[in-house]
DNA sequence: GAGTGGTCTAGACCACGGT
DNA sequence: CCGTGGTCTAGACCACTCG
């Protein structure tokens, strides 16, 4: 009845996350349907659909075709991580970027790195471990396996002055990828590497790109200790 | 002139993707306008639209309005993280929840999480800690900082059997927050509630949520040696 | 100023999946 | 079966911003 204006499909996201807020519907609650919306607000059944889209794309709504539209009954938090390239990523604090290859060789990796990239045995792989410093302090050291069956060019690089984190990026493509956030202690060759000592905690994050169903590399980055990761969720500033 | 059929949008979505992918349109390329690709695949300006804005949020393509949509320079991996309640985190892993509030009490912050909040200084807080025990073994000890000055109904739960995590969910709405993840050494109190030794690496999360201007609550949760979070980033399964 | 993406509309058909 | 969300269309106006 109140036939006020919501002309825009966020004025109507604001409007619905308002009712939730509000406990007009609570979790678990179903909705009103697109139709009787748009009706409501005066507005075209795609401009609601657009609204509630994004919210369920954030989790706060649940859709699901003739169940409906419902609240989440379980909010999880969801939040974007942005994953920058190294260099990027420490240039955009404001620090030189400066990097050094440790080792380079082709061998069969161990079973660990053969189960995260899914390949039969017998596969032989190139293996490149680097340190990546910012402002000449060790920042994160990488130890990576590349699937030389995905990436057979991998072979001709040196790694010596560009990354195999940039190369692989600027030259393989990839559809997806799994990411796994992790503490661990320090070991013996870490430590000497990032300048700190054996089982001091580190942060870890473990990489296997895809593209489709080929595995094309596995990344173990260890960066140095007082490295956390900031994100944040929701919409308001 | 190959007037094939792309009428979905997750095929037009494909198809730029592999454009990309073949260096087509390599990084930093300008690509045709909406006009002119809905006219190339016959169809609807708004279902290219549908399928750039896709690729924009999945941080691939880079739009502006006059200058156009290029392909992203700095190809960052948008991972999406999902926290959910912890609660759900161990059963969902099949394993009994168990809580214990092991202390609370009235009292001014100090002002590392002062700043974190965001509040002026002399605002007393609501300070709980609890453990969150997966099988009877320690999860994760959760720290937990209220402020009654916006969630002054928290002042009169005990948290003795719902923890904070869950009680604030379900009462005090929230429209945003912030999350920090790192690695830490275990204090001497983390070490004891989660039954491992002083200096261990614990993941921590640090969290500030937030309704619009008003900050609601700071946690820092300190999870068991072990504990990883995962996730993925791009499209395919 | 003008080109580009951002959005809205009114209508239509379709695919999924509860009942 | 049949209601619901998912999507597409053709056209229109607007807002931003680059040149």
């Amino acid at each position: 009845m109140t036939e006020l204006q919501f002309n825009s499909w966020q004025t109507i996201q604001d409007e619905v996350l308002r009712r939730i807020h509000v406990r007009d519907w609570p979790p678990g609650a179903v909705i009103p349907n697109e139709a009787d919306l748009a009706k409501e607000f005066g507005c075209a059944r795609a401009t609601v659909n657009r609204a509630l889209r994004a919210l369920a794309e954030a989790g706060i709504l649940e859709r699901r075709r003739k169940a409906g539209t419902r609240v989440a009954l379980h909010p999880v938090s969801r939040a974007t991580v942005d994953i920058p390239i190294i260099r990027q990523e420490i240039t955009g604090r404001g620090q030189a970027y400066d990097y050094r290859c440790m080792s380079r060789s082709v061998t069969r990796p161990p079973s660990r790195v053969i189960d995260r990239l899914g390949i039969q045995g017998g596969v032989d792989c190139l293996h490149v471990t680097a340190l990546h410093l910012a402002s000449g302090a060790p920042f994160v050291f990488e130890d990576r396996w590349i699937n030389l069956a995905t990436a057979p060019d991998a072979a001709e690089q040196s790694f010596d002055a560009l990354s195999a984190n940039e190369w692989l990026l600027a030259n393989i493509p990839y559809t997806h990828g799994d990411i796994r956030f992790a503490a661990e202690a320090a070991s013996e060759h870490d430590a000497t590497v990032l300048e700190t000592s054996h089982g001091e905690p580190v942060f870890v994050m473990e990489r296997v790109t895809w593209d489709h169903d080929r595995a094309i590399t596995f990344a173990r980055l260890c960066y140095a200790p007082g490295y956390g990761i900031v994100t944040r969720f929701g919409s308001a500033p």
